[in-house]
DNA sequence: ATAGGGTTAG
């Protein structure tokens, strides 16, 4: 037999023939490789392909192992191109490359540089870089040339772990060996500076790449946004020839994270007159910002948007997580609740998002219970953030012991490290009901760098047990930790002032004119059934309806005096009369907006409002006292959390 | 197959 004979017959073989004629052909000392002749031609190639997309429709590992018995059967397991594609299989369904996958290539008498880089990519997907390398050395020593794909699966493995300067050096051969950079490869190196956190050298690659596609920009766009330069992103985004919808919905997506909720909606608005269609990511980039506006009318036009594009909601794991958060946010846990319960598939943000949710609206017991369903019914494994909802939700109800002990099995039982979120849960579990020395031992002892947060919750603490010394303690480190940030210099004047220390607020005033510090005007806002936003702010009273605002508003303290209400002097941090006092709490934007509430709202409509700032004790106790005259749901959402007042009873029990 | 994805505190 000869060479020609083989190729000459070769439209007629099958996979089996091919191998066994390589087989007979090293034999015959004709060829030392099979895949020259084997891997590279077309005609295997259409033998094999229903073996490759039955490959492409595994999902799980048995179908694999299946399948690969098949392969073995029919000879072909020394087929690179076969291996390769199985190894592909197998990264995809994350199978670890240890023992199985690295076995399969081990076993291939002739590797070629495609299945070197299948494996090294499968060691980046899982982020093991010493392995992806050694593979790489393995390969150069075995005199194999690699392609363009092995410096792109070789910078993917230096990405996932952020090791830029062995990245650069891989960077650099990749112009040695492969001459040019394909997009592909440019595009894996942006990535690769990206993940790094290399901003520049990845608008360096952007910059210097012969061409360019929607991908190169995309990744750029995305990166920029990430990094909270919301500017530069615009700025590629206009200059994008044409805009897919990925690239879309990293600008949407990008203002969600920079806490620009209406830039989101309106970059969505232009998106679709642009004429292109959203899919789940857009969508639930929507959610998160209608979650960020905090108002149901958005909600529910993010429910009519996903529902006209075709997307069941309730199937969609993270639509429906989307939609859990923004429900809550807006102030509708119920629906939050029925969203949570027509899941089908949940994963761990689900059940976060849902513990969060019950937790903010001060449902700590079904939060509670809901952990405790997750984690002994089902598989998922809660997270840190699950925790955060898990502790805020006790430390909203109070239940200290229970805190405390959810705190220490979270790192004994489930293995999650407590960062300094949950050490602010702690200071605030304890701060709350007042044990402010026990809060200060874990700020000094705790096993991370306390920051802003931590400090910030045993400073609130002080506000409200009335505790200037510890307060005193607080605010000096907060002040260090967080010098321009005007809420930490008002907390600690209540503090004063409420222990009626005036000495003490005029030194926080002079702290605060010294850094040149501007107060946050307060300002509360409803959103009334057209739509439209009505905002109160304090010294502002023209708003068309102020002198009926006031009647009403004259007339329902009346109505409370009556259950016994005494304005609570203390909130006012000046040193004034007591009927100054009484008239600045009188003035307060959220009474305000109830009162336009209570006029232009039908007596079974829940009046939602909010403020920027957080609500003071008076207005609290006022709120709550008013959903009892009036018989009347009232939802505040201040800056911190949601307080549902009806019959008399707030939601957080009193303690915010 | 290299881009965009939802939950975190005072």
């Amino acid at each position: 037999m000869t060479l020609a004979h083989s190729r000459q017959f070769s439209t007629s073989l099958n996979p089996i023939n091919i191998t066994s004629l390589s087989k007979q052909l090293i034999q015959l000392g004709r060829i030392n490789n099979p895949n020259t002749f084997s891997d590279t031609t077309h005609h295997q190639q259409l033998q094999a392909s229903s073996l490759i997309s039955n490959l492409n429709n595994c999902t799980c590992l048995p179908q694999i192992k299946q399948l690969h018995c098949h392969v073995i059967r029919q000879g072909l397991d020394q087929s690179c191109y076969i291996i390769t594609k199985l190894i592909r299989t197998l990264t995809n369904l994350n199978v670890p490359m240890d023992p199985y996958p690295r076995r399969i290539m081990n076993l291939v008498q002739f590797p070629n540089p495609f299945l070197y880089t299948s494996v090294i990519r499968g060691y980046a997907v899982q982020q093991n870089l010493s392995e992806a390398v050694t593979m790489y050395g393995s390969m150069r020593r075995e005199g194999i040339t690699p392609v363009s794909f092995t410096f792109s699966a070789l910078l993917k493995a230096c990405g996932s772990v952020g090791d830029l300067s062995l990245g650069r050096q891989f960077h650099a051969q990749t112009f040695k060996l492969s001459g040019f950079c394909s997009v592909y490869v440019g595009n894996t190196m942006i990535g690769f500076y990206v993940k790094c956190g290399d901003l520049e050298s990845a608008r360096k690659v952007f910059d210097e790449m012969p061409e360019r596609d929607v991908i190169s920009w995309t990744e750029v766009i995305a990166a920029y946004a990430k990094s909270g330069d919301m500017e530069s992103a615009e700025g590629m985004f206009e200059r994008l020839p044409k805009k897919d919808v990925v690239a879309w919905t990293a600008m949407v997506t990008g203002f969600v994270q920079n806490a620009k909720p209406l830039e989101a909606v309106e970059c969505f608005d232009r998106m679709e007159r642009s004429g292109v269609l959203p899919d789940e990511v857009t969508v639930a980039g929507f959610i998160s910002a209608c979650a960020q506006l905090g108002d149901s009318k958005y909600a529910d036009r993010a429910v009519e948007m996903a529902l006209k594009f075709g997307y069941s909601l309730r199937d969609h794991v993270v639509i429906g997580s989307a939609l859990i958060d923004m429900y809550s946010k807006c102030g509708n846990v119920e629906e939050a609740v029925k969203v949570f319960e027509s899941m089908k598939n949940k994963n761990v943000f689900t059940y976060s998002s849902m513990i969060l949710g019950l937790a903010m609206h001060g449902r700590a017991k079904e939060a509670l219970d809901l952990f405790h369903y997750m984690v002994t019914q089902t598989t998922i494994k809660p997270n840190n953030v699950t925790f955060v909802g898990v502790l805020t939700a006790c430390s909203h109800a109070g239940l200290v012991d229970q805190g405390r002990q959810m705190f220490a099995s979270m790192h004994q039982t489930f293995g999650v490290e407590p960062t300094r979120e949950h050490y602010t849960c702690m200071v605030d579990l304890l701060g709350r009901v007042g044990r402010l020395q026990e809060a200060l031992e874990v700020v000094q002892t705790m096993s991370v760098e306390p920051h802003g947060g931590v400090w910030g919750a045993l400073l609130g603490a002080c506000r409200i047990h009335k505790d200037p010394d510890v307060a005193e303690i607080a605010a000096k480190r907060l002040f260090e930790l967080e010098p321009d940030v005007i809420g930490n210099y008002i907390l600690l004047c209540n503090v004063y002032a409420s222990a009626g220390d005036w000495d003490g607020v005029l030194r926080v005033r002079r702290l605060i004119k010294e850094k040149g510090l501007k107060k946050t005007p307060a300002v509360s806002w409803v959103v009334d059934e057209k739509g439209q936003m009505h905002k109160f702010s304090p010294g502002n009273m023209n708003h068309p309806m102020s002198d009926k605002i006031q009647g009403t508003l004259e007339e329902l303290v009346e109505r409370l005096n009556v259950l016994g209400y005494q304005p609570d002097l203390s909130s006012v941090p000046y040193n004034a009369s007591d009927d100054e006092k009484r008239s600045i709490l009188t003035r307060h934007t959220e009474k305000l907006a109830l009162a336009f509430s209570l006029i232009t709202t039908s007596r079974d409509c829940t009046i939602k409002i909010m403020k920027n700032l957080r609500m003071c004790q008076d207005c609290h106790t006022f709120m709550r006292l008013a959903s009892e005259v009036t018989g009347r749901v009232i939802i505040v959402r201040d800056n911190m959390r949601f307080h549902r007042f009806r019959s008399g009873a707030c939601s957080c029990g009193d303690f915010w």
